[in-house]
DNA sequence: CCCACCATTATCGTATACATTTCGTACACA
DNA sequence: TGTGTACGAAATGTATACGATAATGGTGGG
């Protein structure tokens, strides 16, 4: 695990579960945290500068939003996702980011949109900077806006879900090695900016149709990611035939 | 709130907070608790011979799943639905139906058939007793087993929100009161041995459409219970601004 | 030399006690 | 009589200690 000593070391502020949790977010959205790794519960609380009780609800919390799994004894962990799931991923997402954006260019209300516009130009900068992790963040932080514009709570799990895993597997595409790839991240910021100026003018078909040209888009670059699975570190000396290798 | 001193007087079982969610769960379906009531801590705690650190974890857990809702220092409340909600939900709701029995008809397995059969004849015994809370539990069971079958792990979360929401409104339809009424709901089990049988035979547009159909019949008879909110009780007596009008 | 079993240890789950916040009520004052 | 404030009770959030369960390492037997 990297250093977060000092991102993180005493936060004994009132609100540090809320802190807490969302440091656990963007670890594990940015796969600073790995799939599939084990959480410790004492260590964690130690860290945050708060008791075992409220760091599990903590973890309670995430669990219930999709970040981790809560196993009866044996502790938690970061979701990872094997081969079926990926499937599913792929064949799902389009259809509920589509929705989303057509409902969110019919519902979005103005305060929405300022916001989704600031954190297309964080985006951006991330992107100039060359910073991968927030370039990565900002991009979830847009879609789940777009989100939240629909306006629609039986909507928001599944694409919430959909947008944690597509994060983690998108990591690689903030981390641009060639030029041409270079081109393809500004290719999606501009996307980015056709999006919000149909959302802005209400064009719902317009906002579905330009979501599934960027999901396309990376779709493409998502796939080449595909392993097995992020735990094959575990599974690798398979000469213990251990029951947990999942 | 309805006598349950029989149903759960004292669950000191091992596994008592699977039995207490799991109770939960139903009293919620069956509007046995009603929308927008407060849950004490402390009451139910007692009532299911847990300390207050697991059921505050059920709480957390059920939180999760859309059931409840957790407000920082005001306790847990049964999730209400709101006009604007249920815009969004007879919006969503035909999309994700459809494309869960399609995907349904496509991944089911022997086992969960099975399972869907037996759940099916239940359903039909409840409705002939005459049991209305019976028949709304396993309707809703039913109808979470397709969501299973589909095996998608992106699509289930909004699924079982809709399906909670969809169980609660629905109470009524269980409870007929006219012959007509009772011809509706007989007709509703119908097509679900008729969905049975395109999941088995892999007819996924087949499924999808039944699921429509099966959509259209509940959504006339939901509309009409379609009233502000279910918690006018609250905002009634507006003289006496108690909180805890349940 | 390998496998199985047992003891040890670490981690998870639960209970209880304590701190903090919220809400209701009563009282005083305008 | 209405309003504002202050106090008290109740419920929520947190910390810590204890019991239970599963992982680990060592030892003995085959």
């Amino acid at each position: 695990m990297p250093d977060m000593s000092d991102s993180a070391k005493r936060r004994p502020g009132p609100n540090g579960k809320q802190a807490c949790a969302e440091e656990l977010r963007a670890g594990i959205l940015t796969r600073a945290i790995a799939p599939g790794s084990d959480l410790d519960e004492t260590e964690l609380a130690k860290r945050h500068g708060l008791s075992r009780t409220p760091l599990r609800e903590v973890l309670q919390l995430l669990s219930g939003e999709g970040f981790i799994t809560l196993q009866p004894n044996r502790g938690a962990r970061v979701s990872s996702m094997d081969f079926a799931v990926m499937r599913s991923f792929f064949q799902t997402a389009p259809l509920i980011y589509a929705t989303a954006a057509r409902l969110a260019a019919e519902n979005r209300t103005i305060q929405q949109l300022d916001e989704l516009k600031a954190t297309q130009r964080v985006f951006r900068k991330a992107i100039q900077a060359g910073d991968g992790a927030a370039a990565a963040l900002n991009n979830h932080r847009f879609h789940a806006l777009i989100g939240e514009m629909a306006q629609n709570a039986y909507l928001m799990p599944s694409l919430n879900r959909l947008l944690i895993d597509h994060t983690r597997l998108g990591q690689t595409f903030y981390h641009p090695e060639s030029g041409t790839e270079r081109m393809l991240v500004l290719k999606a910021a501009d996307q980015h900016e056709a999006m919000i100026a149909t959302i802005e003018q209400r064009q719902a078909d317009e906002a579905a149709e330009l979501t599934l040209q960027h999901w396309d888009l990376s779709r493409d670059r998502m796939a080449r990611y595909v392993q097995p699975d992020p735990l094959p570190l575990q599974t690798a000396d398979i000469t213990r035939n251990r029951s947990d290798a999942l």
